[in-house]
DNA sequence: GCAAATTAATGATTTATTCAAG
DNA sequence: CTTGAATAAATCATTAATTTGC
Protein backbone atom coordinates (compact mmCIF):
# COMPACT_ATOMS: atom_id res chain seq x y z
CA UNK A 1 0.00 0.00 0.00
CA UNK A 2 2.80 2.29 0.95
CA UNK A 3 4.53 1.79 -2.25
CA UNK A 4 2.25 3.84 -4.04
CA UNK A 5 3.38 7.20 -2.70
CA UNK A 6 6.53 6.55 -3.43
CA UNK A 7 6.24 7.62 -6.85
CA UNK A 8 3.97 10.59 -5.93
CA UNK A 9 6.66 12.28 -4.14
CA UNK A 10 9.14 11.80 -6.88
CA UNK A 11 6.77 13.22 -9.25
CA UNK A 12 6.23 16.21 -7.42
CA UNK A 13 9.94 16.74 -7.33
CA UNK A 14 10.06 16.68 -10.92
CA UNK A 15 7.27 18.77 -11.67
CA UNK A 16 9.03 21.27 -10.07
CA UNK A 17 11.92 22.01 -12.50
CA UNK A 18 10.35 25.53 -13.49
CA UNK A 19 12.23 26.11 -16.87
CA UNK A 20 15.41 24.12 -16.66
CA UNK A 21 14.79 22.12 -19.28
CA UNK A 22 18.15 21.14 -20.25
CA UNK A 23 19.18 19.18 -17.54
CA UNK A 24 17.66 15.87 -17.97
CA UNK A 25 16.45 15.84 -21.74
CA UNK A 26 18.34 13.85 -24.07
CA UNK A 27 17.37 16.34 -26.54
CA UNK A 28 19.84 19.19 -27.30
CA UNK A 29 18.55 21.89 -27.05
CA UNK A 30 20.37 24.67 -28.78
CA UNK A 31 19.67 25.96 -32.46
CA UNK A 32 16.62 27.36 -31.45
CA UNK A 33 15.40 28.03 -34.67
CA UNK A 34 17.20 28.31 -38.04
CA UNK A 35 14.47 30.39 -39.58
CA UNK A 36 15.96 29.30 -43.15
CA UNK A 37 13.11 27.87 -44.31
CA UNK A 38 15.58 26.05 -46.63
CA UNK A 39 15.05 24.75 -49.89
CA UNK A 40 17.57 22.18 -50.67
CA UNK A 41 16.81 18.82 -48.76
CA UNK A 42 20.82 18.15 -48.31
CA UNK A 43 21.67 18.89 -44.84
CA UNK A 44 19.00 17.70 -43.28
CA UNK A 45 19.95 19.03 -39.90
CA UNK A 46 19.01 17.92 -36.96
CA UNK A 47 18.32 20.61 -35.52
CA UNK A 48 15.46 21.52 -37.52
CA UNK A 49 14.05 18.75 -35.38
CA UNK A 50 14.89 18.85 -32.55
CA UNK A 51 13.29 21.71 -30.83
CA UNK A 52 14.08 22.42 -27.29
CA UNK A 53 10.12 23.17 -26.12
CA UNK A 54 7.76 21.60 -28.05
CA UNK A 55 4.43 21.33 -25.86
CA UNK A 56 5.62 20.21 -22.67
CA UNK A 57 2.34 19.47 -20.85
CA UNK A 58 2.40 22.52 -18.31
CA UNK A 59 -1.01 22.19 -16.79
CA UNK A 60 -2.29 24.58 -14.41
CA UNK A 61 1.36 25.75 -14.01
CA UNK A 62 0.39 28.81 -12.03
CA UNK A 63 -0.10 31.35 -15.34
CA UNK A 64 -1.91 29.94 -17.57
CA UNK A 65 -4.44 32.42 -17.26
CA UNK A 66 -2.85 34.84 -20.15
CA UNK A 67 -2.90 32.56 -22.91
CA UNK A 68 -6.20 30.80 -24.77
CA UNK A 69 -8.78 32.50 -22.38
CA UNK A 70 -11.23 30.06 -24.18
CA UNK A 71 -12.39 27.46 -23.08
CA UNK A 72 -11.05 26.51 -19.84
CA UNK A 73 -13.42 24.03 -19.18
CA UNK A 74 -13.11 21.47 -21.82
CA UNK A 75 -9.01 21.90 -21.01
CA UNK A 76 -7.01 22.54 -24.00
CA UNK A 77 -5.03 19.39 -24.43
CA UNK A 78 -4.01 19.60 -21.26
CA UNK A 79 -6.34 16.95 -19.57
CA UNK A 80 -6.91 13.35 -20.18
CA UNK A 81 -9.95 12.19 -21.78
CA UNK A 82 -12.58 11.70 -18.76
CA UNK A 83 -15.25 9.31 -20.06
CA UNK A 84 -18.68 10.06 -20.13
CA UNK A 85 -21.28 7.44 -19.02
CA UNK A 86 -22.77 7.09 -22.20
CA UNK A 87 -19.41 6.69 -23.81
CA UNK A 88 -18.41 3.81 -21.43
CA UNK A 89 -21.62 2.40 -22.02
CA UNK A 90 -21.59 2.23 -25.98
CA UNK A 91 -17.78 1.30 -25.68
CA UNK A 92 -18.28 -1.84 -23.23
CA UNK A 93 -21.17 -3.00 -25.05
CA UNK A 94 -19.06 -2.70 -28.40
CA UNK A 95 -16.58 -4.71 -26.49
CA UNK A 96 -18.77 -7.03 -25.34
CA UNK A 97 -20.25 -7.40 -28.56
CA UNK A 98 -16.41 -8.51 -29.39
CA UNK A 99 -14.10 -5.67 -30.54
CA UNK A 100 -11.28 -5.92 -29.55
CA UNK A 101 -9.18 -3.75 -31.25
CA UNK A 102 -10.60 -1.64 -34.02
CA UNK A 103 -8.86 -0.64 -37.01
CA UNK A 104 -8.88 2.58 -38.13
CA UNK A 105 -11.69 3.56 -39.74
CA UNK A 106 -13.68 1.90 -36.96
CA UNK A 107 -12.14 3.71 -34.78
CA UNK A 108 -12.56 6.52 -36.75
CA UNK A 109 -16.70 6.05 -37.00
CA UNK A 110 -16.60 5.41 -32.85
CA UNK A 111 -14.97 8.10 -32.17
CA UNK A 112 -17.51 10.42 -34.49
CA UNK A 113 -20.35 8.36 -32.81
CA UNK A 114 -18.97 8.89 -29.47
CA UNK A 115 -18.15 12.69 -29.79
CA UNK A 116 -21.73 13.68 -29.34
CA UNK A 117 -21.28 12.44 -26.08
CA UNK A 118 -18.30 14.70 -25.21
CA UNK A 119 -15.07 15.69 -26.69
CA UNK A 120 -13.00 12.42 -27.42
CA UNK A 121 -10.50 11.95 -30.30
CA UNK A 122 -9.54 8.59 -31.82
CA UNK A 123 -6.72 7.74 -29.87
CA UNK A 124 -8.79 7.68 -26.56
CA UNK A 125 -10.86 4.87 -28.28
CA UNK A 126 -7.67 2.96 -29.66
CA UNK A 127 -6.34 3.14 -25.92
CA UNK A 128 -9.58 2.35 -24.54
CA UNK A 129 -9.79 -0.91 -25.90
CA UNK A 130 -6.35 -1.69 -25.29
CA UNK A 131 -6.65 -1.07 -21.39
CA UNK A 132 -9.48 -2.63 -21.45
CA UNK A 133 -8.65 -5.54 -23.03
CA UNK A 134 -5.57 -6.03 -20.72
CA UNK A 135 -7.50 -5.39 -18.00
CA UNK A 136 -10.26 -7.60 -18.35
CA UNK A 137 -7.47 -10.02 -18.90
CA UNK A 138 -5.95 -9.43 -15.70
CA UNK A 139 -8.93 -9.62 -13.52
CA UNK A 140 -9.23 -12.97 -15.67
CA UNK A 141 -6.10 -14.13 -14.43
CA UNK A 142 -6.30 -13.53 -10.90
CA UNK A 143 -9.54 -14.60 -10.69
CA UNK A 144 -8.22 -17.82 -12.03
CA UNK A 145 -5.77 -17.96 -9.93
CA UNK A 146 -7.51 -17.19 -7.14
CA UNK A 147 -9.92 -20.10 -8.13
CA UNK A 148 -7.22 -22.63 -8.19
CA UNK A 149 -7.27 -22.55 -4.81
CA UNK A 150 -10.42 -22.94 -4.51
CA UNK A 151 -11.72 -24.97 -7.24
CA UNK A 152 -15.49 -24.75 -6.66
CA UNK A 153 -18.09 -24.05 -9.00
CA UNK A 154 -15.85 -23.91 -11.88
CA UNK A 155 -18.73 -23.47 -13.75
CA UNK A 156 -18.89 -19.68 -12.77
CA UNK A 157 -16.90 -19.00 -15.97
CA UNK A 158 -19.21 -15.53 -15.99
CA UNK A 159 -19.06 -16.09 -19.61
CA UNK A 160 -18.96 -12.42 -19.93
CA UNK A 161 -21.25 -12.07 -22.99
CA UNK A 162 -24.15 -13.86 -24.82
CA UNK A 163 -26.04 -10.52 -25.55
CA UNK A 164 -26.04 -11.48 -28.97
CA UNK A 165 -27.55 -14.80 -29.94
CA UNK A 166 -26.81 -14.17 -33.60
CA UNK A 167 -24.22 -16.65 -34.81
CA UNK A 168 -21.33 -17.84 -32.80
CA UNK A 169 -20.15 -14.94 -31.75
CA UNK A 170 -17.71 -16.62 -30.00
CA UNK A 171 -18.06 -15.65 -26.70
CA UNK A 172 -14.37 -16.28 -26.10
CA UNK A 173 -14.74 -17.05 -22.21
CA UNK A 174 -11.97 -16.34 -19.84
CA UNK A 175 -8.42 -17.24 -21.09
CA UNK A 176 -7.84 -14.06 -23.51
CA UNK A 177 -10.08 -14.96 -25.65
CA UNK A 178 -8.26 -12.79 -28.41
CA UNK A 179 -7.24 -14.60 -31.63
CA UNK A 180 -3.68 -15.03 -31.38
CA UNK A 181 -2.39 -12.33 -34.03
CA UNK A 182 -4.43 -10.74 -36.72
CA UNK A 183 -2.04 -8.46 -38.32
CA UNK A 184 -4.09 -5.73 -38.47
CA UNK A 185 -2.69 -3.64 -40.13
CA UNK A 186 -4.10 0.00 -39.05
CA UNK A 187 -2.77 3.13 -40.53
CA UNK A 188 -2.85 5.86 -38.92
CA UNK A 189 -0.77 9.33 -38.90
CA UNK A 190 0.72 11.78 -36.39
CA UNK A 191 -0.95 14.96 -35.93
CA UNK A 192 0.70 18.00 -34.14
CA UNK A 193 -1.09 20.23 -32.79
CA UNK A 194 0.45 22.66 -31.57
CA UNK A 195 -1.12 24.39 -28.75
CA UNK A 196 -4.00 25.79 -29.88
CA UNK A 197 -5.83 22.15 -30.71
CA UNK A 198 -9.08 22.24 -29.31
CA UNK A 199 -11.10 22.55 -32.05
CA UNK A 200 -12.95 19.24 -32.73
CA UNK A 201 -11.84 19.04 -36.15
CA UNK A 202 -8.34 17.47 -35.37
CA UNK A 203 -9.28 14.18 -36.34
CA UNK A 204 -6.78 14.14 -39.62
CA UNK A 205 -6.01 17.16 -40.95
CA UNK A 206 -2.72 16.47 -42.38
CA UNK A 207 -2.73 14.13 -45.13
CA UNK A 208 -0.41 12.64 -47.24
CA UNK A 209 -1.06 14.22 -50.34
CA UNK A 210 -1.46 17.64 -48.73
CA UNK A 211 1.55 19.10 -49.74
CA UNK B 1 -1.09 20.88 -6.15
CA UNK B 2 -3.38 23.49 -7.91
CA UNK B 3 -5.66 21.12 -9.50
CA UNK B 4 -8.72 22.03 -7.79
CA UNK B 5 -10.14 22.39 -11.01
CA UNK B 6 -13.74 22.32 -10.66
CA UNK B 7 -14.38 18.99 -12.49
CA UNK B 8 -18.06 20.07 -14.58
CA UNK B 9 -20.31 17.59 -13.87
CA UNK B 10 -20.77 16.78 -17.15
CA UNK B 11 -22.21 13.61 -16.13
CA UNK B 12 -24.95 13.47 -13.36
CA UNK B 13 -27.63 10.93 -15.19
CA UNK B 14 -26.81 7.63 -14.22
CA UNK B 15 -24.66 9.01 -11.07
CA UNK B 16 -27.40 8.82 -9.07
CA UNK B 17 -28.35 5.58 -9.19
CA UNK B 18 -30.23 5.26 -6.56
CA UNK B 19 -29.91 1.87 -4.96
CA UNK B 20 -27.85 -0.32 -7.42
CA UNK B 21 -24.67 0.46 -5.57
CA UNK B 22 -24.07 -2.57 -3.87
CA UNK B 23 -21.16 -4.63 -3.71
CA UNK B 24 -19.83 -3.55 -6.67
CA UNK B 25 -17.79 0.25 -7.00
CA UNK B 26 -17.07 0.61 -10.00
CA UNK B 27 -19.60 -1.54 -12.32
CA UNK B 28 -22.18 0.51 -14.36
CA UNK B 29 -25.49 0.12 -15.01
CA UNK B 30 -25.03 0.02 -18.27
CA UNK B 31 -28.39 -0.29 -18.92
CA UNK B 32 -29.10 3.19 -20.34
CA UNK B 33 -31.97 5.21 -18.92
CA UNK B 34 -31.83 7.58 -21.57
CA UNK B 35 -34.87 6.14 -23.47
CA UNK B 36 -35.63 9.75 -24.73
CA UNK B 37 -34.27 9.12 -27.96
CA UNK B 38 -35.40 13.36 -28.12
CA UNK B 39 -34.06 13.06 -31.74
CA UNK B 40 -30.84 13.71 -32.86
CA UNK B 41 -28.37 11.52 -31.33
CA UNK B 42 -30.51 8.52 -30.94
CA UNK B 43 -29.71 5.27 -29.91
CA UNK B 44 -26.92 4.52 -31.33
CA UNK B 45 -27.03 1.02 -32.62
CA UNK B 46 -23.94 -0.73 -33.60
CA UNK B 47 -25.12 -2.26 -36.27
CA UNK B 48 -23.45 0.66 -37.72
CA UNK B 49 -20.50 -0.36 -36.97
CA UNK B 50 -20.62 -3.68 -36.91
CA UNK B 51 -20.95 -4.47 -40.77
CA UNK B 52 -20.72 -8.11 -41.36
CA UNK B 53 -20.12 -7.23 -45.33
CA UNK B 54 -21.71 -4.02 -46.19
CA UNK B 55 -18.26 -1.82 -45.47
CA UNK B 56 -15.23 -2.30 -47.42
CA UNK B 57 -16.41 -5.47 -49.68
CA UNK B 58 -13.36 -8.00 -48.96
CA UNK B 59 -11.83 -9.05 -51.92
CA UNK B 60 -11.66 -12.66 -50.49
CA UNK B 61 -14.75 -11.95 -48.56
CA UNK B 62 -15.85 -15.58 -48.39
CA UNK B 63 -15.67 -14.61 -45.01
CA UNK B 64 -15.57 -18.09 -44.19
CA UNK B 65 -12.73 -17.69 -42.93
CA UNK B 66 -9.59 -20.11 -44.54
CA UNK B 67 -8.55 -17.52 -42.60
CA UNK B 68 -5.57 -16.94 -44.85
CA UNK B 69 -4.11 -14.35 -43.51
CA UNK B 70 -5.65 -11.11 -44.11
CA UNK B 71 -3.09 -9.20 -44.85
CA UNK B 72 -2.90 -10.80 -48.27
CA UNK B 73 -4.37 -9.34 -50.31
CA UNK B 74 -1.93 -6.62 -49.95
CA UNK B 75 -2.24 -3.80 -51.53
CA UNK B 76 -0.22 -4.22 -55.18
CA UNK B 77 1.42 -1.07 -54.41
CA UNK B 78 3.78 -2.59 -51.99
CA UNK B 79 3.81 -4.53 -48.64
CA UNK B 80 5.84 -2.92 -46.00
CA UNK B 81 7.98 0.06 -46.24
CA UNK B 82 11.33 0.10 -47.58
CA UNK B 83 13.53 2.25 -46.53
CA UNK B 84 16.57 3.68 -48.72
CA UNK B 85 19.85 4.30 -47.99
CA UNK B 86 19.41 7.42 -47.58
CA UNK B 87 16.17 7.32 -45.16
CA UNK B 88 18.63 4.82 -43.03
CA UNK B 89 21.40 7.13 -43.11
CA UNK B 90 19.19 9.88 -41.62
CA UNK B 91 17.37 7.96 -39.51
CA UNK B 92 20.33 6.55 -38.15
CA UNK B 93 21.80 10.20 -37.82
CA UNK B 94 19.31 11.45 -36.02
CA UNK B 95 19.32 8.08 -33.44
CA UNK B 96 23.59 8.46 -32.98
CA UNK B 97 22.02 11.81 -32.12
CA UNK B 98 20.10 11.12 -29.35
CA UNK B 99 16.44 11.24 -30.68
CA UNK B 100 14.69 8.08 -29.07
CA UNK B 101 11.33 8.65 -29.60
CA UNK B 102 10.09 11.57 -31.48
CA UNK B 103 6.77 13.13 -30.78
CA UNK B 104 4.28 13.51 -33.89
CA UNK B 105 5.59 16.71 -34.89
CA UNK B 106 9.18 15.62 -34.67
CA UNK B 107 7.60 12.66 -36.58
CA UNK B 108 6.16 14.89 -38.61
CA UNK B 109 8.91 16.66 -40.09
CA UNK B 110 11.09 13.75 -40.16
CA UNK B 111 8.90 11.75 -42.49
CA UNK B 112 8.39 14.77 -44.43
CA UNK B 113 12.02 15.14 -44.95
CA UNK B 114 12.50 11.16 -46.02
CA UNK B 115 9.63 11.26 -47.62
CA UNK B 116 12.01 13.28 -50.59
CA UNK B 117 13.79 10.37 -50.88
CA UNK B 118 11.22 7.67 -51.39
CA UNK B 119 7.63 6.34 -50.13
CA UNK B 120 7.46 6.65 -46.58
CA UNK B 121 4.66 7.32 -44.09
CA UNK B 122 4.55 8.48 -40.26
CA UNK B 123 4.10 5.37 -38.97
CA UNK B 124 7.20 3.79 -40.05
CA UNK B 125 9.32 6.76 -38.70
CA UNK B 126 7.80 5.95 -35.27
CA UNK B 127 8.21 2.22 -35.84
CA UNK B 128 12.00 2.58 -37.01
CA UNK B 129 12.63 4.30 -33.85
CA UNK B 130 11.19 1.86 -31.67
CA UNK B 131 12.55 -1.49 -33.52
CA UNK B 132 16.05 0.52 -33.79
CA UNK B 133 15.82 1.15 -30.16
CA UNK B 134 14.99 -2.05 -29.01
CA UNK B 135 17.11 -3.99 -31.13
CA UNK B 136 20.20 -1.56 -29.93
CA UNK B 137 19.34 -2.36 -26.27
CA UNK B 138 18.84 -6.08 -27.08
CA UNK B 139 22.39 -6.09 -28.75
CA UNK B 140 23.77 -3.84 -25.44
CA UNK B 141 22.52 -6.56 -23.26
CA UNK B 142 23.43 -9.57 -25.00
CA UNK B 143 26.95 -7.69 -25.43
CA UNK B 144 27.17 -6.69 -21.77
CA UNK B 145 25.37 -10.32 -20.65
CA UNK B 146 29.24 -12.05 -22.35
CA UNK B 147 30.58 -9.24 -20.55
CA UNK B 148 29.58 -10.49 -17.27
CA UNK B 149 31.19 -13.38 -17.31
CA UNK B 150 34.47 -11.44 -17.85
CA UNK B 151 34.39 -8.69 -15.68
CA UNK B 152 36.96 -7.14 -16.74
CA UNK B 153 37.44 -3.59 -17.57
CA UNK B 154 34.03 -2.11 -16.35
CA UNK B 155 34.73 0.98 -17.00
CA UNK B 156 33.91 -0.09 -21.18
CA UNK B 157 30.60 0.78 -20.95
CA UNK B 158 30.71 2.14 -24.45
CA UNK B 159 28.69 5.10 -23.46
CA UNK B 160 26.30 4.91 -26.60
CA UNK B 161 26.55 8.60 -27.07
CA UNK B 162 28.54 11.27 -25.60
CA UNK B 163 28.75 13.63 -28.72
CA UNK B 164 28.00 16.19 -27.03
CA UNK B 165 29.72 17.16 -24.30
CA UNK B 166 27.31 20.00 -22.98
CA UNK B 167 26.07 19.29 -19.27
CA UNK B 168 24.11 16.87 -18.26
CA UNK B 169 23.12 14.97 -20.99
CA UNK B 170 23.55 11.81 -18.82
CA UNK B 171 24.48 9.42 -21.35
CA UNK B 172 23.15 6.93 -19.17
CA UNK B 173 25.34 3.85 -20.08
CA UNK B 174 24.38 0.34 -21.00
CA UNK B 175 21.09 -0.65 -19.38
CA UNK B 176 18.82 0.95 -20.71
CA UNK B 177 20.29 4.27 -22.27
CA UNK B 178 16.67 5.42 -21.93
CA UNK B 179 15.57 8.12 -20.25
CA UNK B 180 13.72 6.84 -17.19
CA UNK B 181 10.62 8.42 -18.72
CA UNK B 182 9.16 11.87 -20.38
CA UNK B 183 5.58 11.66 -21.38
CA UNK B 184 5.68 13.15 -24.21
CA UNK B 185 2.74 13.29 -24.69
CA UNK B 186 2.60 12.20 -28.94
CA UNK B 187 -0.82 13.14 -29.97
CA UNK B 188 -1.53 11.45 -32.74
CA UNK B 189 -5.28 10.45 -34.97
CA UNK B 190 -6.61 7.96 -36.98
CA UNK B 191 -6.65 8.60 -40.82
CA UNK B 192 -9.25 6.35 -42.86
CA UNK B 193 -7.79 5.82 -46.14
CA UNK B 194 -10.83 4.71 -47.80
CA UNK B 195 -10.48 2.20 -50.10
CA UNK B 196 -9.29 3.65 -52.97
CA UNK B 197 -8.50 1.07 -55.19
CA UNK B 198 -7.94 -1.51 -52.71
CA UNK B 199 -5.78 -0.46 -49.94
CA UNK B 200 -6.34 -2.34 -46.89
CA UNK B 201 -9.07 -1.28 -44.33
CA UNK B 202 -10.41 -4.88 -45.22
CA UNK B 203 -8.99 -6.84 -42.75
CA UNK B 204 -10.39 -7.53 -39.72
CA UNK B 205 -13.96 -8.21 -39.77
CA UNK B 206 -15.16 -6.59 -36.76
CA UNK B 207 -15.75 -9.02 -34.66
CA UNK B 208 -14.88 -12.48 -36.17
CA UNK B 209 -18.51 -12.98 -36.60
CA UNK B 210 -17.37 -14.77 -39.52
CA UNK B 211 -16.76 -17.86 -37.00
C1' DG C 1 -20.60 18.72 6.17
C1' DC C 2 -16.31 20.05 4.07
C1' DA C 3 -11.79 19.72 2.06
C1' DA C 4 -7.21 17.80 2.52
C1' DA C 5 -5.00 13.30 2.36
C1' DT C 6 -5.24 8.44 0.59
C1' DT C 7 -6.59 4.99 -2.20
C1' DA C 8 -8.51 2.85 -6.24
C1' DA C 9 -9.34 3.23 -11.33
C1' DT C 10 -8.00 4.07 -15.44
C1' DG C 11 -6.07 7.00 -19.32
C1' DA C 12 -1.64 7.42 -21.80
C1' DT C 13 3.27 5.84 -22.89
C1' DT C 14 6.87 3.00 -23.12
C1' DT C 15 8.98 -1.57 -23.44
C1' DA C 16 9.08 -6.37 -24.58
C1' DT C 17 7.55 -9.92 -27.54
C1' DT C 18 5.89 -11.79 -31.68
C1' DC C 19 4.84 -12.45 -36.53
C1' DA C 20 5.94 -12.34 -41.08
C1' DA C 21 8.02 -10.00 -45.51
C1' DG C 22 12.19 -9.90 -48.20
C1' DC D 1 18.68 -13.77 -40.77
C1' DT D 2 17.34 -9.07 -40.75
C1' DT D 3 13.84 -6.01 -39.73
C1' DG D 4 9.27 -3.64 -40.52
C1' DA D 5 4.79 -4.06 -38.36
C1' DA D 6 1.67 -5.10 -34.74
C1' DT D 7 0.21 -6.48 -30.24
C1' DA D 8 0.61 -7.42 -25.34
C1' DA D 9 2.68 -6.39 -20.98
C1' DA D 10 4.52 -3.15 -17.83
C1' DT D 11 4.61 1.29 -16.15
C1' DC D 12 3.80 6.01 -15.41
C1' DA D 13 0.49 9.74 -14.41
C1' DT D 14 -3.90 11.81 -13.50
C1' DT D 15 -8.48 11.79 -12.23
C1' DA D 16 -12.55 10.02 -9.31
C1' DA D 17 -13.74 7.76 -5.08
C1' DT D 18 -13.04 7.16 -0.28
C1' DT D 19 -11.38 8.03 3.92
C1' DT D 20 -10.10 11.06 7.61
C1' DG D 21 -9.57 15.06 10.67
C1' DC D 22 -11.63 19.02 11.77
Amino acid sequence: MGSMKVHQLARGFWEHEPSLTLGCKRLRPLAPKLANTDTTVTAFDLKTFIRPESGPRKLGSSDDKRNSPQQVETHPGGTRWNPTQEQIGILEMLYRGGMRTPNAQQIEQITAQLGKYGKIEGKNVFYWFQNHKARERQKQKRNSLGISHCPRTPAASFTTISLDSRQGNQVVPERDGDSPYKRKCRSWSFECLEEEGDRTLELFPLHPEGR
